[in-house]
DNA sequence: GTGAAAGCGCTAACAG
DNA sequence: CTGTTAGCGCTTTCAC
């Protein structure tokens, strides 16, 4: 196997470009990285010699000078592997890529079975490949999450994380506010025995969003009404059928993901509950499947494109040192009222 | 702003670990990159030595040494946005990286909109960014794709480029065969008036699926069982309304993904059609939604792993050489038979 | 405000 | 099979 490396065509350097502008290296560089203590005219002369030449910067060279590597890393360990199949999950992607792309960033996929184990990502994120990682919704005890909370990475999570809530940055949405507003939505449509299917009570959003059910609920909480589920389709469906049989007359639902509650909405409907009519259903996340469901689901819309961008500022801020200590934001809900409820 | 680069208790380098192996760095290097040439003893010792110091390689100076970048670009035109919405493309997403990383590659996520035009993402692809390029489901007369297939990038395109069917590599499926079994299929079960939801006609997915399901139909073809689509839900549930409205003996529906399918679905269900007594639909793509319709959907299987895989090795011969012509691939379909038909 | 000089850690000829 | 020697293109002190 010969490694022909792409010659394509001798790239201009910041040499050619020095020597056009008639300034040094020095001068050069200092002008793409900002243009400080640089004389106004001398910045203009370079971006034109840059200009004329097609020049762009050789980002292998400027990693090796600078000890950075420009790229960040998003995380998905293998409990989180279904989020492939979640169309949530490319909506961030496109965020995280676009948004790196403004700093001048690149993102790289990466997930714990790419490295046959946990401990492999582990060493490989914090072997220095990378200049900082995103996390997506992390759970209770997640070996990697200790791992790299561990090791110095700046590290901005999706999602609060469990016993790293002051140590680790995040951004989230109040999970609790926004269940228990989309709980009072249907009590206020007089709906009076209002089920769950919640998310797994190890993560911050499934335990969240119980809490805030079981909050708007109040006195009207039974035991009996939830079902825990694991964000599957399966484990909506399954929940949604246990739940209809053991309490027959259910007349409301709140569903911890849109995924669960798309796949409830059809264990319902085959038990021959009609939907909004029998029974009301609101889901959670708002994502693009919501609208396709039949009816469209009533949900709790996430604002994932300001949360993925968010997240991203403040992991630049974090490697560059721009910040310190610890960034906590919290990003809006709202509910969208469509046919299920 | 104060850069501060991460000082990670200064990694240990190729000199260390040739010091402690008592070598040269060249022989390190060797080692590192196959370890051809060098006495079996030799490579034990450096990869001893490498393992009680714990090195692991500086991507940026091997980058700037070797003249590659050991990124890979996927790329996703903007017209192609939408496919962020899709469940396959997580698949996709999930099996690049993977494979990428069995040859020490990175996935880089780009798209036109991050570069503002299409010009400025070619200008980045073409400046030496990346090693190469991964291409999803261009159309007729894409311009990126005209601009990368004249830059000499390695490239590997998913789905068959139209007009570049020879000059670039590929792997698609057979589009014709495939839909041609499902209609085939629809028409065994004794469906009689068989319509199709196409794809744009001007990609090669859109255009091939709708001359397989020409082909089966034979004689029985007639252009007012033909509704073109977008791929986009909207387009499904607009076609199947028009076509049930002009054909209300419309018995199957062949239609050309699964995303428009579950939206005809729906449509076909408001209009009072049972599905599948009434009418039988058939999508492909088999997508993770394909089970949560409603009934579950008949779909043909395509096996986004197996493409993904054979691209990366493709793309991995390109960049190093060990292939100079186009290849071409076709990975096999199948029907998956669900509740839908 | 600007230039000179010294590497960053690695690969890749080139001898031997 | 192995060591020596040059850089790759950029950032970054350090003087001026």
């Amino acid at each position: 196997v010969s490694e022909s490396p792409r010659q394509s065509a001798a790239r201009p350097t910041i040499e050619d470009v020095a020597r056009l502008a008639g300034v040094s290296r020095s001068t050069v560089s200092r002008v793409l990285n900002g243009g400080l203590h640089v004389r106004p005219e001398a910045i203009s002369q370079v971006n034109q010699a840059m200009g004329t030449l097609g020049y762009s910067v050789n980002q292998a060279a400027r990693n090796l000078a600078s000890g950075r590597t420009g790229s960040v890393a998003f995380v998905i360990s293998e409990q989180h592997e279904h989020l492939f199949g979640d169309p949530n999950f490319g909506v961030l992607i496109r965020v995280f890529s676009r948004e790196l792309r403004t700093y001048g960033r690149h993102l790289l996929v990466t997930t714990a079975q790419d490295y046959g184990e946990e401990t492999f990502l582990g060493d490989y994120l914090t072997a220095g490949h990378v200049d900082g990682a995103l996390f997506a919704l992390p759970h209770e005890g997640e070996g990697l999450l200790h791992r790299l909370a561990g090791s110095g990475l700046p590290l901005v999570v999706l999602g609060q994380p469990l016993g790293y809530e002051h140590e680790l940055s995040w951004v989230a949405v109040d999970e609790v506010a926004a269940a228990q507003e989309a709980v009072r939505y249907m009590l206020g449509e007089g709906r009076t025995r209002i089920g769950t299917i919640t998310g797994p009570l190890n993560t911050s959003s499934g335990r969240g969003r119980f809490e805030g059910y079981r909050a708007a609920l109040g006195p009207r909480f039974a035991p009996d009404l939830v079902e825990a589920g694991d964000w599957s389709a399966a484990a909506g469906r399954e929940s949604a059928r246990v739940l209809i049989k053991r309490e027959p007359d259910l007349d409301g639902l709140f569903v911890a993901s849109d995924l669960m509650a798309m796949a409830a909405m059809a264990a319902l409907r085959e038990a021959g509950r009609r939907i909004p009519d029998d029974v009301a259903v609101v889901g959670f996340d708002d994502s693009t499947a919501a609208v396709m469901a039949e009816p469209a689901l009533t949900t709790m819309h996430q604002p994932f494109e300001q949360s993925g961008a968010e997240a991203v500022r403040i992991l630049h801020d974090l490697i560059v040192g721009a910040a310190t200590e610890p960034q906590h934001v919290l990003v809006p809900t709202r509910l969208i009222r469509r046919g299920s409820a």
